[in-house]
This record gives C-alpha cells, structure tokens and sequence, in this order.
DNA sequence: GCAAGGAGTGAACCACGGTTCAATCCAACG
DNA sequence: CGTTGGATTGAACCGTGGTTCACTCCTTGC
C-alpha cells in the first residue's frame, strides 16, 4: 500500500495470489473445473470477482495453473514411485500403473477434472502435455524392458498409449461424477486387474522372478489356471 | 397444404426433415459437432432458422439423433464383420478391432466427434450407449473366448473396457483434427499394433491356428524371438 | 490532518448461439 | 377469386458467465 512498491506487499499480493489458486483447485477437486467460476472463486477468498483479475488475465490462464499444479503433483508422485521402483521394467511399469489407478481413485473427482472433463482448450493444452509426460515414461520403460528382453518385441511409443488408454477406460467408469463410489475391495480388484492386462498385453515374462509370487499379479501366459 | 393434413405432404415433411439430419451430418463429418450450429444446418438447406425448430425440439436432439444415426451405422458394420468372422473368439474380437479402427482413420474428423469431442450432455448420453455398446460386445466375445479356453482367465468386462481404452488411445493422435493424415502404411502399422498389444493382453494361445499363420500377428506368449 | 495512489469493488457490459413468435407466404378448396 | 390455415421466415430475445472500469477504500508519507 506504500508508494513505493516493495516490501512485505510482496508476500500479501503472493499470498493473495496463492489464495486464489488454492481456492479454484479445491472448488475443482470437489466438482471440476466447471465449478470454478471467477465467481465462486472469489467468494471464496471474500474477495470481489474484479480482484481475481489482479492477479491472472483470465479466467483460462488461472485454471491452466491449477491443472499445471495439480497435476504437477501427480505427476511427481509417479516419477518418485518409478524412481524408487528399481531396475526391473516391469515393477516400473507396475509402478506407473498403481499409483496412477491408486490416486486416480482415492481422489476420483479431482482425477475426472484432469483426466476426462471437458476444458477451454487453454486448459485442454496443459491437458495434452499432462498425458504426454504419462506416455512418455510408459515408453522409456517399455523401451528398457524391451532391450532387457522382459517384454516382447513390439512398438514401444503405441504400447505405451495403449497401457494408458486401457487405465484410463477400466478407470473411468469408477471416476465418473455420477458413479458410486467403489469399496476398497472393488479397488483393489480392478487395480490388479489393469496391471495384469497390461503385463500380459506387454508379454512380461517370468513374473514369480520379478515379485515375490503372492501379490495381485497371476499373469500365466501358457498354462493360466484359476486364482 | 391443403386443410387436411396427410397426402404426399407427409413424405415432403419427412424429406425436409432428413435434410436437416443430412446436412448436420455433413458438418459434422466436416468439423465435428461444435461447427453444426443451428444457422449453419439451414443455410445448407437454404431454410431458415426457425424452420428448423418445426421439425426438432432442439439444437440438442438434432445433434443426439445425427449422433445416433452415424454411430448406428458404425455399429451395423462392426456387428456384420464381427458376425461373418466364424466362431473363434480371437478372429470376432480381431474383427472388431480392425473395423472400428480401420472406420477411424478412414473418416476420422467423424470419428473423432463421436469418440472424442466435447459435445452437450444430451448428445454425450448417446455417446455412452455408444461406447457400451462396443463394450459390451467385447465383453460377449471375450467371455466366450474364456470359456473355450482361448483367453487367458481374467474379467471380461474390465478386459473389454481395457481393450477399447487401449484401442482409442492408440487412435486418438491420429485423429485429432490437427493430426495430419497418416499414410496406408501407417495406419496397417498401428492397427497391427493395437491388434497385437490387444491379443496379447487377452493371452490368445495358438495363434498360427486360428490364423493363416502369416498375417499381421506375432504373438509368441513365451518364446518371443525377435523378428 | 491531508493528499496520493495502489488495491479492491461489483454492477454493467459483452459475446455467443440457441430459441421464440408475430408476420408473411402460398397451395388448396369452395 | 377469396378464404383458410399450415409452413416458413428472420429479427428480436434470452441465459450464461467471463470481462471491464469508474468508483470507493485505506494505508502511507509528509
């Protein structure tokens, strides 16, 4: 409020531009991105509609940030879990896969908002890179695991897709806005479920080798008894 | 015209409003739904606006019923392909991939309105008997491929989910409306894909048989040379 | 105190395309 | 011909939500 520009200002107009940002994302988390009007926004900062425009030149760019942020976030969840996941290809993927699906479903209305709701195509851009980064890991891991032979020879850049787009399709019909909520059960199920597609769709070989044997994964390609 | 309503005058009104359908349709097919505006399906028939509305309730059931009718005929074609392939399994669930995917690239601006554009919620519900209707026919082919023991054990709705997630997404970059069009060799190269990672995930066991042996399969559950 | 000027306000504005409806047209009947 | 009434017209209307901007508020420096 002095004249002369900086000071602690500084932080208050962070601050208030933080704010704003935590305000749209929660309003997104809990109904998606067409909930959050600058109006609702505002209100919930008890600030004017007029004020947002201090702080972002639209609308748009505002929801690109809290896509960028929020799915920043998931995306370092899944760099750490691959990271940390080792060499093998196939834990890697596995990886991918289960933190995806896991968070996916923990916070289902957040996950449709950025997965699958129709945005601004300012926002669907951040969209596409969001996708992109997914795709990519998926096909440096495929590629790895295809040089260390654990998966079968094929087109690592359309595995990679194909993995993604069948997640996100066993998925979506538990995220919807309007579906039910699914037990922790019927979670684990359809996790495991995915994963097992996926490995089979990627010829994974030797599983017992890669796990411990128990787990999810009962991947036979040959002899496949029941569960 | 005359007072009493019904003589050929029937046919004309059934006429005029099949050039309205017509026309939408061909916008659509153009660029998709968003550019069939009200204004733009009647210039084409060199009507006006409100003639539109004697024949529709609404902007959104016009576009509901062309969105019927074109996947209607996407659904005919695939349910012909899937019914002439024979009994196995593994050939029906081929058909179905190759169909829907080889339609795709061949009228992608259509099938990218009815896969992937962003469209109201009365066309969107069309749009998911649309897509249950693919999963559900998956899902016949597969359970019964899992009784014949052509599959590999697992659940045939989450798989058929997984398969048509898989199949979209490897589509949907080459059906974008900026996406450039891909050439022969590639669309065989990426239905080939789809097709492969798909038998794959499914754990389709002697392939050679139920194929020629040539082809575009090179699925080898175990052994897996390179090629 | 008082002037300065940045921050905040919110009602008005705008864009857009679907929807309406009073006016008009016109073929068919007597 | 004159009348009738369904078909057609298209300009005006509306709902929605983002955006603007003239005005107020309030802190700071003198």
């Amino acid at each position: 409020m002095p004249y002369r520009p900086t000071a602690l200002t500084r932080k208050n107009a962070e601050d208030k531009r933080d704010g704003f940002l935590r305000a749209a994302r929660t309003l997104v988390a809990a109904d998606g991105f067409r909930a959050a009007t600058v109006a609702a926004i505002a209100a919930r900062c008890q600030a004017s509609v007029g004020s947002v425009y201090s702080y972002f030149d639209s609308r748009d760019r505002l929801l690109a940030e809290v896509f960028r942020s929020a799915a920043g976030h998931e995306i370092d969840l899944v760099r750490e879990a691959v990271a940390d996941a080792g060499q093998q290809a196939s834990q890697r993927l596995g990886e991918l896969i289960r933190i995806f699906s896991g968070r996916a479903l923990a916070g289902r209305r957040m996950a449709w908002a950025l997965l699958f709701e129709p945005v601004s195509p300012v926002v669907e851009a951040e969209r596409l890179e969001y996708r992109r980064f997914y795709t990519d890991v998926g096909e440096r891991i495929i590629s790895d695991g295809l040089a260390a032979g654990t998966f079968v020879p094929q087109d690592a850049r359309l595995a990679s897709s194909a993995v993604m787009g069948a997640v996100s399709e066993a998925l979506v019909g538990w995220i919807r806005p309007d579906s039910a909520e699914p037990s922790a059960e019927e979670q684990r199920r359809v996790m495991d479920g995915i994963q097992d597609f996926c490995f089979r769709a990627l010829g994974v070989r030797d599983l017992a080798a890669s796990f411990g044997g128990g787990g999810a994964t009962s991947v036979q390609p040959r002899t496949g008894g029941r569960p």
